[in-house]
DNA sequence: TCATATCATATGAATTTTCATATGAAAAGG
DNA sequence: CCTTTTCATATGAAAATTCATATGATATGA
């Protein structure tokens, strides 16, 4: 009868017990890590009620910037490479992307869009937009940037 | 002969191809996992160096703060229910965190580190802090308040 | 131009995670 | 009380991920 909200179920787990105020709440690496998690939940599970896992969803919206190979594939989507392989096999198999060897390197493959592969992006593509906006909304321009920029500082620190 | 270097191989992918000034680079949820990846990647090879894979680091350093039960955990260390269960029965096989029922209530199951798990986290404390201070060497402490704000404001968001 | 080293992706067995659901404990209602 | 509902954790089969290594392509050097 209850409709089944699936959205929202990971809400509280806050609030009592230990693990308010300890080294975890100030760990710079934890705090990240969480915020992306939250932050990515709605979103998350609207893709999956579209029919995408969210490693689907990454390698779609990478390749929405244009073709790549499935070894800067990995390091974009964040997967290792064998993981990513497997993963491509069951999209190429769904008719999500396409495989073809790069002409000038017979090591490297090219992955691409299909039609049906990039109808599901544009879909989502104001979706997501529209669900940043949202994230948003209670900073200033200046907040945003300079979280962004922050954020950057530490992705290039890491190359 | 090589002497093997397992740290720091996620070096390149980056600055060729597609993928380096479109929708993405922008993309709030984007630069969020990806900072959180790429900043963690170097003390995540630290930890899986001295026998722990990360979930467990994870929580090894929740229990830290204190003991909890199996949600507030799962919650703490974004895993799910059963993952988190599955590698509890792993941990505690190890003997690495305890389980015990809370007295207050037998549905709970209240977790606590053994003296080897807290060993292990002893050891890796110190280790992580002075990580972290590296990570944030070349932010001013406002930038890092800002920072670590804002990260803070996106989590409580989702809750 | 052959070895040989290196690089990019694929493969397979073992491990881990997930999804759906079961189990058992407390709360609520009659 | 006794039934029903809700809550917290566990379980089991299926799916995805990982680790180590294989495969096949391209540089490199004698």
């Amino acid at each position: 009868m209850t409709e089944k909200t699936p959205l929202k179920k990971r809400s509280r787990a806050r609030g009592h017990g230990a693990n308010d105020t300890g080294f975890l709440d100030g760990f710079l690496l934890y705090l990240l890590a969480r915020a992306s998690a939250e932050a990515s939940a709605d979103l998350h599970d609207m893709v999956r009620k579209r029919g995408l896992s969210v490693p689907e969803w990454r390698v779609m919206f990478t390749l929405h910037d244009g073709p790549c190979t499935v070894g800067e594939m990995a390091a974009h989507t964040l997967m290792q490479q064998p993981t990513l392989t497997k993963l491509l096999d069951r999209m190429e198999t769904a008719g999500r992307v396409k495989r073809q060897v790069d002409p000038a390197d017979g090591r490297r493959v090219l992955l691409t869009l299909t039609p049906t592969g990039r109808a599901h992006n544009d879909a989502l593509m104001p979706l997501s937009k529209d669900y940043e906006a949202g994230l948003l909304a209670g900073y200033t321009p200046a907040e945003v940037t300079a979280l962004k920029t922050a954020l950057r500082k530490l992705i290039d620190r890491g190359n």
